[in-house]
DNA sequence: CTCCAGGTGATGG
DNA sequence: CCATCACATGGA
C-alpha cells in the first residue's frame, strides 16, 4: 500500500537515534519495525513515498499513532531554531528524527535493561528477552519473529532464568516491574492520564527505575515531549559544548525532541565522511 | 589487561 | 542536598 509521509521521516536517523531497538534494515531501502504483535515493512520507494506493508486501517490505527505523524516535526525545527547556537547545529543535522510512540511496558523494560549497557547490548538484549518469553511467534513472508512478552508471559520467571539471559544485576529490577505491573499496583494504561511529573514519579516506584529511565519512558512511551532524559552522551554535550548549562529549559513543551537531536548528534556527527 | 556502555540504589557527609 | 561506590556483562 502506498503512503505519502510529507513532514520529516528519515527510517535511518531514527534507527539510530537511540529510541527503538527493534528496528532493522533489509535490504538497501526497506525498514521493519514491530510494535505489540504488528510487524511493518516500510520500502522508501521516492522522497516522501513509502510502500507500506499493511493495509489501510492498520496503518491509521498503530503505524500513524506509532510514528507520531500527526505531529509536525518541520515546524517544530523551524521554531525551535534559534535559541541556543549548539542545538541549532543538532536540530539541522537530525532533520529526518521523529519520537516514536511505543509499547508503554516494553519501554519500561527496555530502559530499565539499558543502564551500563550499549545500544548493540540493549538490542540484543530485547531480542533474547522476546525469544524467551514472546508469544505466540509472528510469521510474516520475511522472516518469523517473537513480540515483545506481555507482562504476564514473564510471570513466572526467575531472577535466575533473566541473568540467564545476561540481564546481570538488572534481573531483579525487571522481575519487580514485572511483579508490580500483574499486580495491579502499576497500571500502565491509568497513568497516562497524569501530569508529567506524577507521571515521572509513578515509574519511578519500580526498582530500577530512576530520572532517566522515567524519562525516556515518559518521551518514547508517552509522548511526554517536554521530558529531556539526561545521559552520559547529554551530559557530555552540556559540559563540553553548552557551557555546563543545559539548553532543554529553552524549549519547554519540546525539549524531549531537541534531547534526541542532540543525543543523535553527539553519537553521530563526525560519521559525516564515509 | 583496562575501560566503557542511553544508571540506580545505598551509604556517608 | 551532593559525592562516591558497587553492580554483571560483553566488546574494543
Amino acid at each position: 500500500m502506498l503512503i505519502e509521509i510529507p513532514d520529516d521521516f528519515d527510517p535511518k536517523k531514527i534507527a539510530q537515534s537511540g529510541q527503538c531497538f527493534r528496528m532493522r534494515q533489509f535490504g538497501k531501502d526497506t525498514w521493519r519495525f514491530v510494535t505489540k504483535d504488528h510487524v511493518l515493512y516500510l520500502k522508501n520507494i521516492e522522497k516522501n513515498q513509502f510502500d507500506a506493508s499493511c493495509s489501510r486501517a492498520e496503518w491509521e490505527e498503530t503505524w500513524q499513532p506509532y510514528f507520531d505523524l500527526d505531529r509536525c516535526y518541520r515546524k517544530i525545527r523551524s521554531s525551535e531554531t534559534g535559541k541556543h547556537p549548539f542545538a541549532d547545529e543538532a536540530i539541522s543535522f537530525g532533520r529526518g528524527i521523529r519520537i516514536l510512540r511505543q509499547d508503554p511496558w516494553e519501554m519500561l523494560v527496555t530502559f530499565i535493561i539499558s543502564q551500563r549497557k550499549n545500544i548493540p547490548a540493549i538490542s540484543k538484549a530485547v531480542e533474547d528477552l522476546s525469544a524467551a518469553y514472546g508469544n505466540p511467534v509472528i510469521v510474516t513472508e520475511r522472516e518469523t519473529l517473537h513480540p515483545f512478552p506481555a507482562p504476564a508471559q514473564m510471570e513466572h520467571a526467575s531472577e535466575e532464568d533473566l541473568r540467564d539471559l545476561g540481564l546481570g544485576y538488572r534481573a531483579p529490577y525487571v522481575l519487580d516491574a514485572v511483579r508490580r505491573v500483574c499486580s495491579g499496583a502499576l497500571d500502565l494504561f491509568s497513568i497516562s492520564n497524569l501530569e508529567d511529573d506524577k507521571l515521572l514519579e509513578s515509574l519511578q516506584t519500580v526498582r530500577g527505575v530512576g530520572v532517566k529511565v522515567a524519562n525516556c519512558v515518559s518521551l518514547f512511551a508517552y509522548g511526554r515531549c517536554a521530558c529531556a532524559p539526561v545521559d552520559v552522551w547529554i551530559e557530555r554535550a552540556i559540559r563540553e559544548e553548552c557551557d555546563e548549562k543545559s539548553p532543554f529549559p529553552l524549549y519547554g513543551e519540546n525539549a524531549g525532541i531537541i534531547q534526541q537531536y542532540i543525543f543523535f548528534y553527539m553519537r553521530n556527527r563526525d560519521e559525516e565522511r564515509a
